[in-house]
Order: C-alpha cells, then structure tokens, then sequence
DNA sequence: CATTTGCCGAACCGTACGGTACGGTACGCG
DNA sequence: CGCGTACCGTACCGTACGGTTCGGCAAATG
C-alpha cells in the first residue's frame, strides 16, 4: 500500500482564510485565472505575504485545496441498530451528499486543477484530492457496508468492490460531465432522485 | 438541445498525421510539455509551418484531439438476430471496449487536457471530448437497448437514463482515478473481469 | 520616543513561451 | 534555366507571470 500521505491539519488564522477564500473564487471563476497577482489583488494582501505565508505558488495551490476539502463534511454514519430501513437511509443519504458534493462548483474547479496538476510533473493535488474525495468516501461508508453484511442485509464478497459499485450508480457519468464543461447540473430534486435510484439499485444487487 | 458541434472531418496529409502524432506524444508525456517549440523539435518542422497549418497553439490542440478521437474505433454492434446471448454479448463487448479506451494512456492525456481546458475560457476541447466521448458512446449504445427492449429483453422507461446506470456500472471509479494520477492500472484480466461484472449487473437491473 | 515586527503596494527581474520574421534548401514547372 | 512554392532551422520580439526587493506605514513592544 502506497503511504497514505498524512493530511496535514495545517490550521490557517482567519485573514489566512480570507486570502484561500479569495484564491479558491479564482479557482472557481476559472483555473488559470488563479496568479500571485490576481490572488494579492482581490485579498488585498501583498504578493510577500503570500510567498511568506504559502512558499510558492504550488503552496498557495495545495492549501486552497486542502482548504476547499476540509469545508466538505462528510455525512454522519450513525452505526447504532441496523435495520434494513435504517442502512436504506444511510446509504442514500450518503450518495446524495456524494453527488451533492461532486456537482458543486467549487468541487468541479477542484477536480480540475487537481487533474491538470496531475498531468505535469509534481504529482501533488491529485493525490490529495483522491484521498480527501474518492478514498475518503470509500473509507467512510465501507464499515457501514459491512455491518450491513454482518447483520445480514447485504451480501457481497469485497467490500472495496461493492462500494465502488455503489459510486458507479451514483456518480455514474455526472462528474465526467461536469468536468468536460458540459453545460448542465443537475437541481435539488435530480440529485434527489438519482441518489433514491442508485441506493435502490445497490440494494437490488447486493441486498438480501 | 444544444447545436451539435459538427465534428469536421478535418483530413490531413501523412505528413501532418506525423506532426500531430508527436503532438499526441508530447501530451501523453506530461499535458505541459506540449510547447510549440517542443512540437517543432520532435517532430522536425519549423514553428512557422505548425501556425501555417494549425493556426495558432488552441488550434493544434483541437487537431490533436480530433487526431486521437479518429482513432478510437467504436466497437460493431451487429443489430441481426437478437436473442438474449447476442444481446448479451453486445453489452458486454461494447462495456469492455469502453474501459479499454478510457484506461489507455492517449485518453487519458486527452480527457486531462480536455478538462485542463474546459476550466478556462475558450470551452472547445471539453466539447469536443464529451462529443467524441462519452455522448457518441451513448448514441452507439442506445439503439441497441432500445432494440432488446423492443423483443422483451429489456425493461426500461428511459433509454438514456439505462444508458448512464451501464456506463457507471462501467466505469465506476476508475476514470476519475486514472485523472487523477492514482498509480494504477486495470490489467486486460481486470478490465476483462470488471466488463463481465457490469454486464451481469445491468442485466440484473433491466433484464426481464 | 526608539525599535522591531508584520504587512501593504509597487516596482523590478528573469524566464518561458506564443507568435513572427528571415535566410537557406529542395523540388516541381514553364 | 529561372521562378515559385513549400518547408526547415533559427533568431528574434512581446508579454505574462512567478518570484524578489524595497520603501513606507501602523501597531505592538520596551
């Protein structure tokens, strides 16, 4: 297993969190509109304070999205008594924050960077957004999955593999999409209505 | 619906195939290493016959994609006679295709350019992809689950909407991690094994 | 009051890269 | 042969941006 780069904790002072804010709304207005001036411009800060505060401009880069990821909560998996309603709750409620989440604008600017990033040299934001985001998830709702299991209302072999599975028929190719540009999100009640039908499709799979 | 951006045949010379290829190379090398300094090296040509030829770097880019989507050959579906096993096949075949291609290097140096550039203005590479892409891969898919469902194979409302459970079913997570730089690659066994699983469950959702 | 610290704003530097210009060569054609 | 065309290689230009430096100011410190 590849060593789980530790995510730093890294707690910023609140003028910090103004200038991540700033930086993560050029971010969203448009990746290469984030540049050390642009940033010290609408913070109002100076371009030192940034090289102070950051190091370089991949520093600025990491801590916005570090700070952007640790914004997302993550919904509460409440493991006490699991009944078949009960999991059907949990598990739809956590695909409707996963694609809540993934059709967030601050979430598609985030992924986009963050693959850009990963097709240059210094493999950095991709890696941590993979752990923040898609791995994180799995590592959240996989102990679910298998209490789900262990009380017999699940039935799979693998729980990696289930749970992939899962954000398969949640994600399907929204995030895709969203990344390529494709002029379309998706409202409240689509988002609502995907996450009812993957948890329904889950359970029709792996359910008892 | 959205103009459909005619996708120009757009035919080269060999020599301008040679060009582009080395393009292609260079974006498979790192999405940054594409300079048209970089090009004209690899590909001995003088920078001024690339902007003759491609106009300008944005236009070098869209013939590079256009290049590589060319390529990718969409998998036969044979519409004659069919029974269950042949529609089953056809699934099958066309999920394993679709994961060959969106695991090989050149796509996903394309999608990661593709997204690099639909975080910007100019929203032309996204488009492009998403046409090349995943929306061919639906107008390909679509006929032929309206046609199980047409002899009773298949129970669905929404040709589309089965279309996106299969494509997640697919895909799952993989896309996303390859873009993201996660070191790790489906083997043919793998992406053989995963076609198989999709297969299997889209069926388990839609067949009768 | 003098000094230090932290920050702002702006000027500045170096470089990489997109884009252009120019000299040189090979080849087809009247 | 003379001319045009197409291309190569390279030098060159302009600019944008990452990164550094510096003067100034205000507040804390002693």
């Amino acid at each position: 297993m590849t060593a789980v780069a530790a995510v730093k904790p890294e707690t910023w002072t609140p003028r910090q969190g103004e200038v991540l804010e700033a930086a993560l709304s050029l971010l969203v207005a448009g990746g290469d509109k984030l540049t050390m001036n642009g940033v010290a411009r609408i913070a109002h800060c100076s371009k030192e304070t940034l090289y102070k505060w950051f190091g370089d401009r991949d520093g600025l880069l990491v801590a916005t999205v570090q700070w952007q990821a640790a914004k997302v909560g993550v919904p509460r998996l409440d493991r006490a008594h699991l009944d078949a309603r009960a999991l059907g709750r949990v598990v739809e409620d956590f695909g409707r924050a996963l694609l809540s989440v993934l059709a967030s604008e601050n979430s598609v600017a985030l992924n986009r960077v963050a693959v850009s990033h990963a097709g240059t040299t210094v493999p950095d934001l991709g890696t941590i957004v993979l752990q923040n985001g898609r791995l994180e998830m799995g590592r959240r709702l996989k102990p679910v999955l298998e209490a789900g299991r262990a009380v017999g209302l699940l039935r799979f072999a693998d729980s990696e593999q289930a749970f992939r599975t899962f954000f398969g028929l949640v994600v399907r190719d929204v995030q895709i999409r969203l990344l390529l540009g494709d002029r379309w999100r998706p409202s409240e009640a689509e988002i609502d209505a995907e996450a009812k039908a993957a948890a329904e499709q889950f359970f029709a799979l792996f359910g008892t």
